[in-house]
DNA sequence: AAAGAAACCAACCGCGAGGGT
DNA sequence: TACCCTCGCGGTTGGTTTCTT
């Protein structure tokens, strides 16, 4: 990929171009970690060799987990031109109003759709019956993706629930058998753990669930590193649901006498 | 089937605003 | 007040994919 303008490359110290599945990693777990922000310590603190502007660009325009993927709706489509209407290229002002859109995308959707329908209506008839005609494909070719991903993941649910289920009801016998159980059983569950916000970091996702001091908060670092391989998931969104749900029922099926 | 054109989109750049010192 | 740093915004670029001829 590397070319004659450095794309891939490293330019004083910083690497540039296109974000390897590692960097994103690191970035993910740099903002888990330490909320969004502080974009100029990012590289000292997470080990990546990007500077803060692209590390921010890419949390905003890319990894977010509360970003919509998949084709502008007809709705968005119809919102977009009214609101350029009225702000004109405030990309972030309009994206404000289309949750889950960057103000990026918006912009090359636009520039795209409507920047060059406008010189010639002939030309936009033209492109708008292929964009028709493409999204029409897309949505065909998203809806299969969609239906095996969704098939994917419940295999992937199940089975770290099922793995889940054998390492926590391990460690708790355990604990038990210790004598070492210091938490008070009906504060374990809480219903607010089922949207849990996916960028809140690990710990406070799951402190509502630990109450006390104790060797059952070690049980959250396994269950963290459990989780983490959840977080890896391709959609944030239905990720971070179902980590509190997944736990919720993990700890519902085992100790049903605890649930509040 | 191949070549060129068009569309798409991730990423970069420059600039200005705002806050801290 | 001036300077520096950080952040966010809008414009632009360039690589890749898809479509058309």
């Amino acid at each position: 990929m590397a070319g004659p303008l450095g794309w891939g490359t490293v330019e004083e110290g910083w690497r540039k171009g296109p974000w390897t599945a590692e960097e994103d990693k690191l970035l993910i777990e740099y903002v888990s970690l330490h909320g969004e922000g502080r974009w100029n310590s990012v590289a000292r603190l997470a080990g990546l060799k990007r500077n803060g502007k692209s590390c921010r660009l890419r949390w905003v325009n890319y990894l977010r987990p509360d970003l919509k993927r998949g084709q502008i709706t007809p709705h968005e489509e119809n919102l977009i031109v009214e609101l350029h209407a009225r702000w004109g290229n405030r990309w972030s002002t309009i994206a404000r109003s289309l949750p889950g859109r960057t103000d990026n995308e918006i912009k090359n959707y636009w520039r795209t759709h409507f920047k060059k329908n406008s010189k010639s209506s002939q030309n936009g008839e033209k492109a708008k019956s292929r964009a028709l005609r493409r999204q029409q494909q897309k949505r065909l070719l998203q809806q299969q993706q969609q239906q095996l991903q969704q098939q994917q993941r419940q295999e992937v649910v199940q089975l770290q629930q099922q793995e889940a289920q054998a390492e926590t009801k391990m460690l708790f016998l355990s604990q038990v058998q210790e004598g070492d159980y210091r938490v008070s059983a009906p504060q374990m569950v809480r219903p607010e753990m089922t949207f849990m916000n996916p960028t809140a970091g690990l710990e406070q996702c799951l402190s509502p669930l630990y109450q006390g001091e104790g060797s059952l908060q070690e049980t959250s670092v396994e269950e963290g590193f459990l989780w983490s391989g959840l977080w890896n998931l391709d959609d944030m969104n239905l990720c971070a649901a179902s980590k509190g749900v997944v736990q919720n029922q993990m700890i519902s099926s085992f100790y049903p006498e605890y649930i509040v």
